[in-house]
DNA sequence: ACAACTGTACTAATTCATATGATACAGTTA
DNA sequence: TAACTGTATCATATGAATTAGTACAGTTGT
């Protein structure tokens, strides 16, 4: 289900959650559809419960999905997170916008990337 | 010459990394100009000489300075930096389009964010 | 009722990056 | 010669991230 490679760099809990956030957004996860078991992940991708808890915790926190102890998490109902994600989105893309614009490229140079790799071209 | 406040979050050396950057590539500094020695920024700052070394350190292995022991650090010649800093920008960006897009945004609301940002409308 | 599962909580230990502090060396500059 | 330069090395301290073990209360299926 998580088939995921972790890489060094980033902390293991924000690589997991931004792969299951990955999946609910694209809509591969539907809405109340059962996540996996915190302790059943951890197997998985041999790393500790505690970290997926981690993980869990903050998807929760963002809304994205609904835990119900000694039952299960479950992806949320996509109204109460679609816009909160998107607002998330479009600050972190800003910040990266501004970056740019320090360090000398130009705004049609920004623009020419988003089409190059928006049209398959990369990635 | 460098004034700025240390926020919490990123490194010090890193921070510090990216205002010695903006001043270089926005020309606020010219080619040849001497740095501050490390010891000087250290004292201005309030921090240790270690951390601006090692500030220097990546500063010069990123081509935008070059570092005589025992006469000082220098901005390196422009050519000699500037289509690797574009590469090392434009690549960083690239990166924030494709979470952008993972995450459910368009690539029309990335341009218009561009031009929003572009015409002084934020930051 | 029982076994197996669930999310959650807590504490301790460990690893790693960061940052500090002190000292030292060799070369330059005035 | 004295004061400065970049650079190097060692020790130390701190905090975040992660691992590890254990535990609890509630559910699910048999």
């Amino acid at each position: 289900m998580f088939s995921m490679r972790l890489q060094g760099g980033a902390p293991i809990y924000e690589q997991l959650e931004q792969r299951i956030t990955e999946l609910i957004l694209s809509g591969e996860m539907t809405e109340n559809e059962k996540l996996p078991a915190v302790r059943e992940i951890a197997k998985q991708l041999s790393i500790n419960p505690n970290t997926v808890q981690k993980t869990y915790a903050n998807l929760e926190a963002r809304g994205l999905i609904y835990s119900i102890p000694a039952k299960g998490s479950y992806v949320a109902h996509r109204g109460d997170y679609l816009e909160r994600i998107r607002n998330e989105s479009m600050k972190t893309f800003s910040e990266a916008v501004k970056t740019a614009l320090k360090q000398g490229l130009t705004s049609k140079e920004l623009h020419e990337a988003i089409d190059k790799i928006s049209n398959g071209k990369e990635e």
